[in-house]
DNA sequence: ACAATTTAGTTGAAGCATCAAGTGTTGCCG
DNA sequence: CGGCAACACTTGATGCTTCAACTAAATTGT
């Protein structure tokens, strides 16, 4: 028998619903305005330039921006033809390919942040006391939880 | 001068864009492989089934489902061919269009429901209390109203 | 050492979403 | 009343995401 949401959790998961749908758009909307970019292109952008050497694995990439593999190299393809990132064998093992951040691509990140936070912050965190941010932190980490726990699930 | 995050909010953002990442797939993928429906299919039965003759005008539905009319209008098209929904133009003005859910509307959604209310507590509700759930409704709500308010500052 | 599995990544096709531009309708203001 | 702006959609093109199928390399089991 199927336990239905009660009414508070069918309010915050309309709003919650309501964030996706209209969260993502806005932000892809800013990037795409302003800079030519996804929200998604930035996040791959933004997770390299904060790693050893500006380089990742695909996979480790994939893991830290979390999309599908598939979607990442179909992504990686784009940006490494406007040459922001390339893409390079790995010498440890031939089957892994590493995605490095070019300096042309540090640059247009470095272009596209500031507009990109002041958006996050006036859309997300304007407004919210710290206990918000961390209950927010909280809720959305334990979401994330779940949904790998699930996909672990089904998938073995 | 721009205003960067601080650790906390960066900590919570980075969460908030997982559950965008994971959570909209996750709900997408469960009901495409067991319904074949997105889940912004689902929204707009569910959103019809609860009106008043299980009818809105498309500003209306596309208000309630957080879409645009241009995504509203596509995706309304593609239920119609389905004989899940029915376009009517509406006695009131002649520049409204009525949806109408059908009677295979509805049994699609009967159909539908229980595998999507489990999917979404599993991955949502599932070990949050209730006070999380008030920080969630709390939260996700003003988001959405912040990206709201801001829509109407860019476009007028 | 060899076959079978698993892992890492790529690719192409199909379906979605978005944007810009279009149609027709209504309200409004002089 | 006439014209002009705003509204309520619809449409077509473009780009993005997903899914399934594929290649190739490494690991495991025998």
């Amino acid at each position: 028998m199927t336990r239905w949401l009660d009414d508070d959790e069918q309010r915050a998961w309309l709003r919650l619903a309501g964030v996706m749908l209209k969260l993502s758009p806005a932000l892809d909307s800013q990037l795409q305005r302003d800079c030519d970019l996804t929200h998604f292109d930035y996040l791959c952008l933004a997770m390299l330039s904060e790693s050893e050497d500006r380089t990742l694995r695909m996979s480790e990439l994939a893991g830290r921006t979390n999309a599908s593999l598939s979607r990442l190299s179909h992504v990686v393809s784009k940006l490494e033809k406007r040459d922001w990132v390339a893409r390079t064998p790995s010498p440890d093992s031939r089957r892994v390919t590493l995605v490095s951040l070019t300096e042309q691509g540090w640059d247009v990140l470095v272009s596209a942040a500031p507009g990109h936070v002041e958006t996050v912050r006036s859309l997300v965190f304007e407004g919210l006391d710290a206990d918000d941010v961390a209950a927010l932190e909280r809720v959305a980490g334990h979401i994330v939880e779940q949904v790998e726990a699930s996909r672990l699930r089904t998938t073995t």
